[in-house]
DNA sequence: TTGAAAGCGCTAACAC
DNA sequence: GTGTTAGCGCTTTCAA
């Protein structure tokens, strides 16, 4: 900036004012400044602009891994979202692992972003206190912050999806609805299990349940457990995405009535085409996005807690009858 | 830091020498100036440190798509190794759009990234040659640059993905096989077509092929047009990802011989199972990813050209014969 | 082993 | 309209 004021002829200040568009520098002045500035091929060092703003218009994202389908279509919305605002995304998969989740969070403070948008692994983030308090909003997206940490969610109807999809089985006659979900600490996992069991009723029987990190032989051996039964189950709830996915290859092509959670690209091409309880991760993503903006707008309001529905999508796989 | 420093009552000089783990600080001052650090819950403000040093320990990565799996899983590879080297990720999509990947780049750079990987929209990328010359260190993922700039690239084997999905469709008795692919704009799509034309051979018809972007109308269009010739196709080979599965939903079920481009989640559950040319984005990042940190660590040789192999995967659509 | 001073490149506040 | 000055929070250099 020093080079390009004195290669216009000009002090520093006003290169300042015509970088950044500001009123009051007559035009030929800007224009002779310009022609200095492409002339030099400079570009403002926004690393000096953060420090001495104290802002950075930056935004962290800790997603658990951008190459799951929901992850990455969250991350998409946040993105524009975030871009729209003349903002940039700084973003990490933690893997779901609660340590690197902190490591994330931690080194994107350090690097002030104006704000965070987290899909949490962990339990506890009491070690974002320090950050809330200096006024850094964040806002938790798909699961809640631990215990003790009050701050905006976005988060789905879980519990509604998972009554949803049980009485849509036992619309189609369905008694024995088997639940095959992800293990319970994972906060989507537990409450689907909740709306599982809500809408069982009287019908729910712990010996249909199985909650577990999804892999193709725990999966089957589950269904094997369960065919095993006095009364095997005629249907199948899965608790997610990947899981619903697993459930399919474990069951190798054997009709049986499904509904799972989430959607997922292709689920139409399959025979038959694969009923779900579909959530949104663009809006989720897009939701969580706008609200931070809000706050960092200035909105001080209480902690939003803001619960995004869900829509059952029947094509198939969920309307087929009990084996007679 | 100051606050630090005279809590600690010490020269913020010392603050810093403990932050960073440099030597020569006495044990029992660096735990008092820990202790003060903990107390005031203070975290280096990575902005000032950036300016100071003129590196940003940040990489810049510029992708068609978060939410296009084969770009989220090369995300997730780049991301990875950027973490195991101390730094972050500043991501970004283009949506295939030349202007966006610019202004993309152009806002990378004005942060000063310390290098960047970008897998281009654009055809023209004279716009970089500043920053090359600064030094910054740019590498080329998927597609290569425009003509005039010589930077290292990472390439998938795209021409003789496509020979070889052509030969295995010949092997199984085909010989009039259409090839739908993206607008050859788009360098891959051009590739693949270049590969396709080579295995033809004496065989290729121009009626046979079809390049635009992939709406399932144009696909069926294009699949009605090249079924009422003469001589109508017997097996499709298919240009990426996105269009396999656009082919697979104009098909509507019909039993065509088909590889596709690109290897996808559950090729394995449909039916036929889809055979394919599988790439492998997380290896592309990370060969992409690896070069980077290379070039950091001050290998100036001359710009690298990286192939990287495809391989062909038969799971059945690939292997159905012409009708008889 | 510790500290003082300069300055990275910019913007904010205030002259002129 | 334009310029001057101070200082954001750190690291670098040099001195004690």
């Amino acid at each position: 900036m020093k080079d390009v004021a004195s290669a216009a002829g000009v002090a520093l200040k006003t290169v300042s004012r015509v970088v950044n568009g500001e009123p009051g520098v007559h035009p030929v002045t800007a224009e002779r400044v310009r022609a200095a500035i492409d002339r030099l091929g400079y570009s403002r060092n926004e690393s000096a602009r953060m420090l001495r703003r104290g802002r950075t218009a930056t935004i962290g994202l800790v997603i658990g891994d951008v190459a799951d389908p929901f992850y990455s279509g969250l991350s998409r919305a946040v993105e524009d979202i975030v871009i729209e605002h003349g903002c940039l995304l700084l973003s990490g998969s933690s893997g779901e692992e609660p340590g690197r989740e902190r490591e994330l969070v931690e080194t994107f403070c350090a690097r002030r972003v104006d704000g965070l948008i987290v899909v949490p692994a962990g339990e506890d983030h009491t070690y974002l206190r320090p950050e809330l308090e200096a006024g850094t909003p964040v806002i938790f997206a798909d699961r809640p912050p631990g215990a003790g940490i009050d701050v905006d969610t976005v988060l789905a109807d879980n519990v509604g999806g998972a009554v949803r999809a049980v009485r849509h089985l036992m619309g189609h006659g369905h008694h024995r609805i088997a639940f095959l979900g992800d293990a319970p600490e994972i906060f989507t996992a537990a409450e689907r299990l909740k709306g599982y069991r809500e809408a069982m009723g009287g019908l729910y029987d712990e010996r249909l349940v199985s909650m577990r990190p999804p892999s193709l032989e725990g999966v089957r051996a589950a269904l094997a457990r369960m065919a095993a039964l006095d009364g095997p189950p005629s249907a199948l709830f899965t608790g997610n995405g990947r899981y619903t996915v697993t459930a399919l290859r474990a069951l190798a092509g054997r009709r049986v009535a499904l509904v799972g959670f989430d959607d997922f690209e292709l689920a139409d091409l399959l025979d038959p085409k694969v009923s779900v309880v579909a959530q949104d991760p663009a809006s989720m993503g897009r939701v969580a996005a706008e609200l931070l903006f809000r706050r960092l707008r200035g909105d001080a309001g209480p902690p939003q807690h803001v619960e995004l529905p869900v829509r059952l999508v029947a094509r198939g796989s969920g309307e087929l009858p009990p084996p007679a």
